[in-house]
DNA sequence: GCTAAAGTCGAGGCAAGCCTCCGCTGGGGC
DNA sequence: GCCCCAGCGGAGGCTTGCCTCGACTTTAGC
């Protein structure tokens, strides 16, 4: 975390050089971690400082900014999650993909925080999603390629749907579950892809028109 | 909306009585409206009154608690969604069901007050819930039984995937309405329906597992 | 017109959270 | 063991938003 993590993100914080003041820098991030995942971008830091044993000043001495520690605590949360794309990506072609937004999903859906950060725009959000895509997406050109996924579907399309779903109230795992299947069926390469177009004014679904990923 | 609306639901406010009185009244739902739409459920509540031109004070007058404020314009909301769902009934039943959830997703996808609110769990937000269901339900249920629709999802199901896939952030326009279009297509019926549960633990997809629409 | 009732308004007290500042403390190099 | 400076902490000033209250204004019925 100190300079570089595996996501390629410099971080403007360092770690501290005293025993004692790296146990605080750790304590704020755990206390941050959870802070974050409960209430959303806007916890108080007053209470993180406090659920980390620790002054407020010492909150602002290892991270000036309200930014800095969720930066923080952001990318130690999405390098994590890019790692588990390794996992998987023995599994074949669907299944790898599947899995691994399942994990996604998993990851994220009690993460208030993490759903918001996707929907900013910002340079370290973008940093981010840039990082997820360096790992999801070869999992999903391999399933697209393997015919497994429609072909005018794009990444960011079913990053942001399963972002979506993800962060959606459902009354208990079972129905996310089940929400996401049908999903990922849509997802999934199938004869009738076009069926819905008969609804759709007729630009919305052809092919073509997809705009850059990360675009905005 | 003095009363009691379309929905069915009782309001804690009166429409006062005196012209200018009146006045005031729906610029301040109209302002919150807007508010609420723009910042969530969390606006604030001086900025209303003074884009509605009016005198804090004023506003409490005629709504004492920020949630009975919330509801009045939440109410009208749902009620105007709600009576969409007459407007497609003579389509034929998927194109019908699916026209339906799109009024809803553009109604919604800008409004983050009502996706927040979906989310929550209150007596208010609750009786919109069911209120939405009365009126979506129909459309789905007829579909369903013209074997449009897979028979393993629930209304409930769809409603919170969509609702879900509304509120994401997305490049553009064009972008929702590919994702929405790819997750309808999982919602139709069809052969491969059971495909994705190669992935999933078994107790996932399987039918009737399904909890009662609205608990929680 | 008059007047009572209805309605308005915003100052001000309160609470929560942000962030700075500076006197104090104790870790660790010598 | 000493000492100095990295690090601590929390009081306090500030901002923002909530909500109350009572002196004032306007409407509408007569």
């Amino acid at each position: 975390m100190t300079e570089k993590s595996a996501t390629g993100l410099e971080l403007p914080v360092r770690r501290p050089q005293r025993a004692d003041a790296r146990r605080n820098f750790d304590a704020l991030l755990d206390a941050a971690r959870e802070a974050f995942a409960r209430n959303g971008i806007g916890a108080s830091l007053e209470d993180i400082a406090q659920a980390a044993g620790v002054g407020i000043g010492t909150l602002y001495r290892n991270f000036p900014t309200r930014q800095a520690l969720f930066d923080s605590v952001f990318v130690g949360e999405v390098d994590e999650l890019c790692r588990s794309a390794d996992e998987v990506a023995s599994l074949p072609p669907w299944e790898a993909f599947a899995t691994w937004l399942r994990r996604f999903v998993d990851y994220i859906a009690t993460k208030r925080a993490i759903h918001e950060a996707l929907n900013q725009d910002s340079e370290m959000f973008r940093s981010c999603r840039a990082a997820l895509v360096v790992a999801g997406e070869p999992l999903f050109v391999r399933a697209q390629k393997a015919a497994a996924v429609r072909s005018d579907a794009g990444f960011d399309d079913v990053l942001r749907m399963i972002s979506g779903i993800a962060s959606a109230a459902f009354v208990d795992e079972g129905q996310r579950e089940r929400v996401l299947g049908i999903a990922l069926d849509g997802v999934r390469a199938h004869p009738r892809t076009a069926a819905t177009a008969a609804v759709t004014s007729s630009r919305d679904l052809v092919s073509g028109g997809r705009p850059p990923l990360l675009s905005r």
